[in-house]
DNA sequence: TCGCTTGTTGGTATAGTTGCCAACAAGCCA
DNA sequence: TGGCTTGTTGGCAACTATACCAACAAGCGA
């Protein structure tokens, strides 16, 4: 059974990955590194929205970026987060398997 | 590359289990099924906020509850969703390996 | 049936998140 | 150096999440 405080560090990197846009910027940089405006290119939003959202990334230490030249190029630490959206595949599955589709919704 | 609908419903089972007292109580139902008022008795919180903590699981479909007798039986319905820990953990190893410890602290 | 136990729902105050715009900082190149 | 491109930071408004208390609903047993 894990403490109180180890479940909040957890929670803390699960909640980085809890918004679409980071979602989809971690599917983007699993195939390698990407200069912010391609991702930026990926998203009808201001930059400096994106820009806060690769930051919450970083700072939970699931990416990192580097200055080259004139760009910032982001990078994947830990690509087995990637892992985490064949679980969230199954729930998905199971949800419509016993008709529970209610985050379909909304 | 996923679509932001996709990412959408992705990140509402995410969310759902963005949070400490969600994430202990994913834990202490992998042992298996356990009553509302035991699991209530592991926080010092209110039940009614308990009680919404794992309805927040359930919509997921993370979680499903039964009546049985005076008792609410909640059970964890999609196990893999442990599998998600060892992945958090390794982020959180690779944090410290770099001394990027920025989610110990706040 | 009446009261007791058990859990949920409604209401509300506070805290955190998200997105936009504007302003700034850091490189690059003419 | 001056201007252009690129990305970050600050400020604000709208929205969402969380926690408490109070009230309610559903079973159980005397």
């Amino acid at each position: 059974m894990i403490t109180f405080e180890e479940a909040e560090i957890r929670s803390r990197i699960i909640k980085a990955m809890a918004h679409p846009v980071r979602l989809m910027a971690i599917d983007l940089l699993k195939e390698g590194e990407k200069s912010f405006s391609s991702l930026n290119d990926m998203f009808d939003l201001d930059k400096s929205t994106v820009s806060k959202h690769l930051l919450v990334l970083k700072e939970a230490g699931i990416l990192s970026s580097r200055k080259e030249g004139a760009d910032m190029i982001y990078r994947l630490e830990v690509p087995c987060v990637t892992d985490f959206f064949g679980c969230v595949t199954a729930v998905i599955e199971s949800n419509v398997k016993r008709q529970q589709v209610c985050l379909c919704k909304r």
